[in-house]
DNA sequence: TAATATTAAGTGTATATACACATAATATTA
DNA sequence: TAATATTATGTGTATATACACTTAATATTA
């Protein structure tokens, strides 16, 4: 007899869908906009801890580098990033420009509406939720 | 004044690292067999509900349509399923094959080490996680 | 029945993610 | 200092995800 198990309730999936379902919110108030959350979370970084490596920005965002890498060159494409040099020739330094600085102005409200909405639909689990996510730091 | 926004405790960003983490650590379970989870779910799909179309699958999934198609393709390659046309020549159903049952057996007790793993650390916390989750279909 | 609407699916494109490799620069050590 | 280790980054490849478009088949309606 073969063990029973209940993947309806796996949590990977659950996990991933509400993700799917949260990043789809998020970039519904940003449209028209011209960046989406993972764009605007960069942005943010920048804006808020200054000209930094890819690195840094990566483990500000707890993502992985090559991850970073590449949402580094949409930017850089979009204009909304500077890249310089820095003393150390390895390192490329990135610092959010003033046409990011504008964009993430008009993006501040967007994304506030969105984090209001979910904030909303979770109510008083939102700490326990956060404390949860926060766990997962361990794996 | 500008106003302060708390960029820190943005929903998406948690439950996307929250997200990747645990992806993460059930791709680990994985390892040497052949498959990862998103594999996984859909093979223990087929296997649950039986023989279906794609949009099905999808539906089953809580997931984009054009998502599943694109992990058809891979599962096919693979050989752990069968597609075959219906009377309805739009429709292809798919089904376990032989072979993707012997590897779903097999990952069976990988996928419930993992979910182990995560309740572990989520504990009591699990119900009211859950419940959020499932929140998230009203986005 | 002919015209129209709906449904199932695939493809193109852009982005997100992970991992294995490769390379150049810097730091450390023998 | 020369050899070795570490660090920062990029690239190739595979897969995940979303959305716009397209096509073919089926269903509905005038």
């Amino acid at each position: 007899m073969r063990q029973e198990v209940e993947f309806s309730d796996c949590m990977c999936l659950s996990i991933r869908k509400a993700s799917r379902n949260i990043t789809q919110a998020y970039n519904e108030e940003f449209q028209g906009l011209g960046i989406n959350i993972t764009q605007f979370s960069v942005l943010a970084i920048l804006f808020g801890s200054g000209k930094q490596t890819i690195t840094k920005v990566a483990h500000h965002l707890g993502a992985e580098r090559t991850t970073v890498t590449r949402a580094i060159a949409i930017l850089e494409k979009k204009k909304l990033i500077n890249i310089v040099l820095g003393g150390d020739k390895r390192e490329r330094l990135i610092a959010i420009s003033k046409k990011g600085i504008e964009i993430l102005d008009l993006a501040r409200p967007r994304w506030k509406s969105a984090q209001l909405k979910i904030e909303h639909l979770l109510t008083n689990q939102i700490d326990n939720l956060r404390s949860n996510l926060g766990r997962l730091h361990h794996l």
